[in-house]
DNA sequence: ATACGTGCAAAGCCTTTGCAGGTGA
DNA sequence: TCACCTGCAAAGGCTTTGCACGTAT
């Protein structure tokens, strides 16, 4: 996995240590490029395989690794932190999400048409874009199917 | 002010009472059109004019005002949720945000360019959309001219 | 030896809820 | 009366911090 030595990197120019837990949360973001955890589910999730991981742990590193540029923390105003590898860290524009209001499902696209916007807002405003943030809010194709498009 | 009496229809078509308390809150955010405010914000605000009011209130009308479409909350990864005014309530398309990551100050836009990509979002992966959301990350103009772009 | 990392528990925010006491319809 | 509204205090969630005990360098 080409990801993981950049990482590993990563933490030893930061003079941070790989320690067994930090290690278990690196490879559960990496095996699931596509997802948004939060802090809860990474617990969960590690505690199968490290039975004494404490939150605190989670938490710390997860904090460490947004730092390090090796995750993004979102907000879906839910009013928890989520956090999703941040596979091109170089490029700061990112994918967008489209979440199901229904079901509360988040999926992901890759599209980018905003330039020409970012370049308006700089001319007409002063304001320089170093990142943006889309989410459009709806009705996945699940559940569209389901109801027929109603609530 | 046209907006006042359309809040106090909506209050009364749910059986809600427009208390002093209340109707403080409202007039807040008809006088700050363009503001984010936060339910601390919010409490001292009030607090100038009505000593007594508790936080619990402020919250429980925020809530009341967010569901009767007034009021719309939106979360900008500062962990508290902020609210603004929905002037335009029937247009489910809001207008957009710059947030500068120097100063914090949120400014906005009105541009929606975005149909195209929430056509092809419908095509191509069957999602519905309902709403938007776009955010810039940037550096505002005051903070541009201080400080030439650099952090 | 020293700096770093951990789990646990406690503390911190922001927000919601329970409750007893009001008040309008 | 009855439904609604309030302030206060307590409780809830999520997150951070203090601390004593490890462990790599």
């Amino acid at each position: 996995m080409a990801q993981l030595s950049s990482v590993y990197r990563r933490l030893e120019e930061g003079s941070k240590r790989l320690t067994p837990q930090r290690e278990l949360i690196i490879k559960l973001f990496l095996e699931r490029p596509g997802q948004h955890l939060s802090a809860e589910e990474v617990h969960q999730l590690v505690k199968n395989e490290f039975r004494d991981i404490g939150m605190a742990t989670v938490y710390r590193t997860l904090e460490m690794l947004t730092q390090l540029d090796v995750l993004q923390q979102i907000h879906f105003n839910d009013g928890r932190a989520r956090y999703e590898i941040n596979l091109e860290t170089t490029n700061v524009h990112r994918h967008h999400h489209m979440v199901c209001l229904r079901c509360g499902r988040v999926e992901e696209f890759q599209e980018d048409l905003l330039e020409q916007l970012e370049d308006r807002v700089l001319k007409d405003r002063g304001f320089r874009v170093v990142d943006h943030e889309l989410k459009f809010y709806g009705t996945c194709r699940q559940c569209e199917r389901k109801q027929g498009g109603r609530s």
